[in-house]
DNA sequence: GAGTGGTCTAGACCACCCT
DNA sequence: GGGTGGTCTAGACCACTCA
């Protein structure tokens, strides 16, 4: 009963932007205001909740992004019909992926040799036909267990140092991260039958299903690399929203 | 030459948050900041910009939540070392993803089932054992051509209307949109096997490779619902960033 | 045309946390 | 201890779009 600290809830100091988008998102959630509806605009909200109109602002332009409201000029701020489910999924290095499940990671570089890229490669990538392309097959292990098998293309005419680097001991992931960081990607999953190759080296009978991640890579408008990534069996993504 | 216009790049108005953002991004993609590297504080760039330091902030917040940058008070703002690459993901319903497509969309349900629900499903949901739930089989069609194969249990004690509900026109999936909107929801992909049953609706031989999406539902703690959707062949999810 | 959201500003206070 | 980011405020102007 002293003085009150600043630590509980109870305290009403000063309204957060927080506290505006908790309480939006119950009378979402508890359909106070239902699915369609427009809901009151931003300066009758920082009446009600006692703050200033970029308060009640930045909470609805959160939510907004969350997929739960939607907004237009003049027309006002609705309640999502359909609210839009959207996961987030980080993309982690495979290194980082293992050892964060406190599992020991291990490296192996199976293959490599320098091509011409192959067709289907400059299809994908927008290459030139016949530009040379260092084509590299690498193992990732968990706790000695076999856990990703890569097989990636990467554009030497883009990246030229990539044949002298040192694929033996590092992967061409971390590599990559390091040579050309901050790239556009387009990625995709899809579930494939794993070749007779690839599943020798994951411990699995060929065919059978893996979980896969294709991703293509450029820096500045140009083609970087093409990896295809298989999952040992019974991996899964997974993810809250 | 008249007026001047105020629509092209050139004329400088005044900097928006866009543009700050834009800049620092530029200047971390050509490493003229480099990995690991402080970059100014929030008032030097502000007057570097000539803008209000809250311009500059939601600049950097953005880009921290992309993953580009790492903030620490009195530490201050540094380039993420290996920035965190996420892709987002829009979870649609099936009916949109076929009709964004331009394909038309039917659906069917193979089987429904009032039953007890077994053992796994409690034990993934945290159900009571022996609560009554709802199974449910359908088929979701683009163009004719099975597209993805549904398995749908619902927790019969939380949404005891939906034994009720006529589910041979619409899915559950929608029906569930309606009744219960804007839950918790944890969703993995995998790639599984086809079972001979699941096969058979897709047109694809036992065993073959199925794109396959698990996704449990909650609202307010109280468990709904659990589906396992399977894809027919050739499906991906692709995303950029 | 007018109302709504979108953004910028200038100033302020605070919490956190490294040196 | 002090510097940095985190946030709120009050006011202002603008752009879009619906009626």
């Amino acid at each position: 009963m002293s003085d009150d600290p600043p630590n509980d809830a109870a305290a009403a100091d000063k309204i957060s932007f927080r506290d505006v988008k908790a309480e939006i998102r119950r009378r979402i959630e508890r359909r106070i205001w239902g699915p369609g509806e427009l809901v009151p605009g931003e300066i009758e909200l920082a009446e009600e909740f006692g703050c200033a109109r970029a308060t009640v602002n930045r909470a609805m332009r959160e939510l907004t992004e969350e997929g739960l409201l939607d907004r237009k000029r003049k027309a006002g701020t609705r309640v999502r019909i359909t609210p839009i489910r959207q996961a987030r999924f980080e993309i982690p290095l495979v290194r980082a992926e293992i050892e964060s499940a406190g599992a020991n990671y291990r490296y192996a570089l199976l293959s490599r040799e320098v091509l011409p890229a192959p067709a289907w490669l400059c299809a994908r990538l927008g290459l030139t036909p016949g530009a040379p392309a260092l084509h590299l097959v690498c193992l990732h292990s968990a706790d000695g267990a076999p856990y990703q098998h890569e097989d990636r293309w990467i554009n030497l005419a883009a990246l030229p140092q990539a044949e002298a680097a040192d694929f033996s001991t590092q992967g061409p992931n971390e590599w990559l991260v390091e040579a050309v960081p901050y790239s556009e990607v387009e990625i995709s999953f899809l579930a494939s039958a794993a070749p007779a190759d690839v599943a020798v080296v994951l411990g699995m009978e060929p065919g059978e299903p893996t979980f896969t991640a294709e991703r293509a890579t450029w820096w500045q408008g140009q083609p970087i690399t093409q990896v295809r990534l298989c999952f040992a069996k019974g991996y899964r993504m997974t993810t809250r929203y």
